[in-house]
DNA sequence: GCTGAGCGA
């Protein structure tokens, strides 16, 4: 008989399973456990897991490839009740400077995609953690995920994120807690609206002047007038003009009456005169657009930065004699690159460093291992992946918290509830409990970083 | 001021 390779499947009693979409009453022994620092190991893994229970797998997902860690792995335990511990007591435990997030495995993907009852607040003390808002916010029903924003150095951000497994609950949760005072400050709790979705609740506000841009260079003032006319009375228009009363193929168009001016909007953005698609739309204040600008401007700096993500190099101990052009050179040899510079001082002097951009990440790691080390002119080249400004201090913290003993307290004492039952009063104060954390802190101070 | 990302041997 023909050997069958039966997929590992979870038991569909879980969270995984069909059989049990969006109860709670039973749990399984799959943890999925995300996150995680780049260099967070199985045994590293191992090692803390085992402290709740008799761990039977563990495995950090990796590229195939690359064998690079692709941020999460999963747990499995040999029963229920040690995952659930495990999922309640280590759930958001730094590892190399991170926290880590556990949820129950849960490989169909369409509840994370549907982002349902998923909920976001802002204004949160920096100093409520992960920990805290998972306190505060389980009071309303069952949590997926929860999360605070923060900087790379861990620093809370001030907000969050809380996805529950009901939209009854996380409706209740707006309801009871938006407004709140949360330590002293008072926290907005909404449903998450991606951004797009935000820009266009917010495009609902009333507007009585319309921006029309892509004019030909020959509509006037008076076509303007007679086209937009038909949604409405105006009350002024103008195209505006150079210095020599030239179009600059915009203008403005001021309703009387709001509704008219969006019905105008929506009728004739889009639409096509002498040729030209027309843009038509809210007309922003001047702050309106310096900040859609400043924010775009931003969006792009980010994209910039991420798309040299594991395809630049650092490179130093350079000889000072190498210009851009000898050090495109000297990498060529490993694949395309997009970029090449040698960083120099105002005078030109070369500062010894540099940065060589590879198109692909494999590129970029072959040319590392072949270069790293290299005699160079007169020198042993240093190569490295380029890191970015940010994350450079949390990866140096990452290293230091590495070499800090880690050690599972035996029993957790409860923390102290958050309000009192039946929850809190209109602008009633919530409290947050001193219960002693799940991870006894280092004992051992390392030498401070430098 | 600040509106993620995420599922295998």
């Amino acid at each position: 008989m023909a050997q069958v390779q039966v997929p590992f499947q979870p038991p569909l009693s879980g969270p995984n399973g069909a059989a049990n979409a969006g109860g709670n009453q039973f749990v399984t022994t799959s943890l999925y456990v995300g996150d995680l620092e780049w260099n967070v190991s199985d045994s590293q893994l191992y090692d803390l897991f085992s402290q709740l229970g008799q761990v039977v797998s563990v495995r950090v997902c990796r590229d195939l490839s690359s064998r690079r860690s692709l941020g999460y792995a999963y747990v499995n335990y040999s029963n229920t009740q040690e995952a659930a511990r495990a999922l309640d007591v280590l759930n958001f435990t730094p590892l190399n400077g991170k926290a880590i997030r556990i949820m129950y495995s849960h490989r169909d993907p369409s509840i994370r995609k549907s982002g349902t009852a998923n909920i976001f607040i802002k204004n949160l003390d920096k100093a409520i953690d992960n920990k805290a808002l998972q306190e505060t916010f389980s009071a309303f029903g069952n949590i997926l995920s929860c999360k605070i924003a923060t900087d790379p150095s861990g620093q809370s951000k001030g907000y969050g994120f809380v996805q529950f497994d009901s939209e009854d609950a996380a409706q209740n949760a707006i309801d009871k807690l938006n407004g709140m005072l949360l330590n002293d400050k008072q926290v907005f709790v909404g449903p998450f609206l991606r951004k797009q979705e935000r820009e266009t609740a917010m495009n609902k506000t009333k507007f009585n002047n319309v921006f029309v841009k892509n004019l030909s260079e020959l509509t006037t003032e008076e076509d303007l007038k007679k086209i937009f006319g038909e949604y409405g009375t105006i009350t002024s228009v103008v195209v505006m003009r150079d210095g020599d009363g030239k179009s600059k193929c915009f203008g403005f168009v001021n309703f009387e009456n709001a509704d008219d001016a969006a019905q105008s909007v929506d009728a004739l953005n889009g639409a096509k005169f002498d040729e030209k698609e027309w843009y038509v739309g809210k007309a922003q204040k001047k702050y309106e657009r310096e900040i859609e600008l400043k924010g775009r401007f931003e969006q792009n700096m980010k994209e910039a930065v991420d798309k040299f993500q594991g395809v630049n190099l650092y490179v130093k101990n350079l000889d000072d004699s190498i210009s851009d052009d000898k050090l495109r050179e000297l990498f060529s040899e490993f694949g395309t690159i997009s970029s090449c510079k040698v960083m120099r001082d105002p005078n030109g002097i070369s500062r010894g460093s540099g940065f060589v951009a590879f198109s692909t990440p494999e590129e970029a790691s072959r040319a590392l291992s072949e270069m790293n080390g290299k005699m160079i002119v007169s020198k042993p080249l240093y190569v490295a992946l380029a890191q970015r400004k940010e994350d450079r201090k949390a990866r140096l913290q990452a290293q230091f918290s590495q070499m800090r003993p880690v050690a599972i307290a035996p029993s957790v004492a409860p923390r102290m509830p958050m309000y009192p039952p039946g929850g809190p009063g209109l602008g009633q104060q919530i409290f947050y409990g001193q219960g002693p954390p799940a991870i006894i802190p280092p004992q051992v101070l390392p030498i401070f970083l430098a």
